[in-house]
DNA sequence: AATACATTTGAATAGGTGTTCAAATGTTGC
DNA sequence: GCAACATTTGAACACCTATTCAAATGTATT
């Protein structure tokens, strides 16, 4: 990093990474990474009720981080790009490094 | 991500990605992206009192997403390793990416 | 030992956040 | 229009967290 990030843009960040720094919305996201999944298999899947998988989603969605596409009655979604992915890829490395099995 | 994360997983994951969910935390880790710096010069540059800059310095440290080294009175922080410079680029890139300027 | 400096620690508080439940909205098929 | 399903929304609650302030600890110098 060059030079220190200002507080506007430091805010920025700190909000994306927030949102990534709850257990539940993190699963959301990484089971969204390879496919559009709809919010009931999503909660299924995860053991959540579909309003607060809905409640995660709207969030994330509202921070771009994920992308959604209605089919009839169900709302698919999925994880917004490759930087989202990438992320979570090198965090779980820094993790898988610094607290081995 | 080819299978989902357990929970256990994702908790430890989200612990790391919620600590860098704080502006002034996020601040505190990119300003020591490159080189070692105090505490002191730490709140400075960014404005903190020590004591606010400890505290945060604190949790950076036991999530081992910073080092440490004292010489003298003095102690100083770092990055941990390459993968936490890389979350970060990658996250620039993406809040780049979505929300252009 | 005594002072000065740097950092850490603990308690207290104000504000924020995840979760639940019930109700509302949107969508399809009869 | 009505019924059935999927999703969203809002309010309420319990819990957590960032910040501040004062005090304590560690470190070097004289």
């Amino acid at each position: 990093m060059k030079e220190d990030l200002s507080p506007d843009q430091a805010t920025q960040l700190a909000e994306t990474f927030h949102l990534l720094g709850d257990a539940n919305r993190l699963r959301l996201v990484c089971a969204c990474l390879d496919e559009a999944v709809s919010v009931q298999a999503l909660a299924d899947r995860l053991g959540l009720s579909p309003s607060l998988a809905s409640h995660h989603l709207r969030l994330l969605r509202a921070a771009r981080l994920m992308r959604t596409e209605r089919q009839g009655k169900q709302v698919f979604y999925r994880a917004a790009d490759e930087h989202v992915r990438r992320v979570l890829v090198d965090m779980i490395h820094h993790v898988q490094e610094t607290h081995p099995a």
